[in-house]
DNA sequence: CCAAATTAAATTGCGCACAACTAAAGTTTC
DNA sequence: GAAACTTTAGTTGTGCGCAATTTAATTTGG
């Protein structure tokens, strides 16, 4: 390819990852719309119900390393989430710099209307199972390689 | 899969297109900053390069198709490149609720400076052309598909 | 020809992402 | 044990993306 070719926009692999990501957010919206969430909140809210956060608490910290966010993202998107009493947000006795969330009854409940997400946005991929797989496992490589380049 | 598995962020293509975007533009973010442009900002700037945007002017509505974002996104993204004095807005004098777009004779030559950015966020995906190739064709026919699914 | 409908851009408001900074709590080192 | 550091959240400011609305220009239909 010449250097003018590479500049073209149908070359690029992140224009395509970009758009693709818009796209998704598109089709996710009006679905996370009917619980009340925007995409960024239903990550979280996946965190915190696979941490089963009844019981145990996770710290921001911890929040921001599964979900690759910072404090600026995230304090004040938990305090949207606290402010519709999904979840309470309460300072580590142990480490009073820690700050610890924890889902309410209401933000244990929504997991449910959560349930049928995952598969309404399989079908509207397209894809099929396997083929789902092999990008999985094709984007965690590169995942892999982009996050160790420094 | 169970639905409390789907639920599961690693389970999630969404979210590794989600967070490949972020880590392709803080992989972007320090080379762009050189010319003094964001990464839409960029884009916009690749579709008036490719376009040879000097000799024949693109309509906000244009570059909107092409990159898929509306005059809410677009029309304070092109006020910021005017002010940077790399493109002039004018009004259509055929049909005056049309915008123009123009590169400056600025915005022209910064195209020299983008010409090795490719070639280094290639680099940095680790990937070979074949593989590039690969992934480029499965993430194009996913954005058919979802882009058709109304 | 003119009222109604359509189109194009801009504006407003909200919620991210993230850089840069601040404040406060905890740890280390001498 | 106090000074220097590190760690953790929070705050501030900027720039998207996009929904909803507004304004102005153009097109369409009666």
């Amino acid at each position: 390819m010449t250097n003018d070719e590479t500049l073209k926009l149908e070359n690029q692999l992140c224009f395509r990852l970009y758009s693709l990501t818009k796209l998704m957010n598109r089709h996710y919206s009006p679905v996370l719309k009917k619980l009340g969430l925007t995409y960024s909140q239903y990550l979280v809210m996946l965190v915190l119900w696979e941490n089963n956060n009844t019981i145990s608490s996770l710290s921001v910290k911890e929040l921001g390393e599964k979900l690759d966010l910072d404090s600026g993202t995230l304090s004040p998107l938990l305090k949207r989430l606290e402010k519709q009493q999904l979840l309470n947000r309460f300072r580590n006795s142990q480490d009073e710099r820690s700050v610890e969330v924890k889902l309410t009854d209401a933000g244990c409940q929504l997991k449910k209307q959560a349930q049928d997400i995952p598969a309404h946005m399989f079908s509207v991929t397209g894809m099929s199972i396997d083929e789902l797989h092999v990008l999985n496992v094709q984007l965690d490589s590169l995942l892999v390689t982009m996050n160790t380049k420094q």
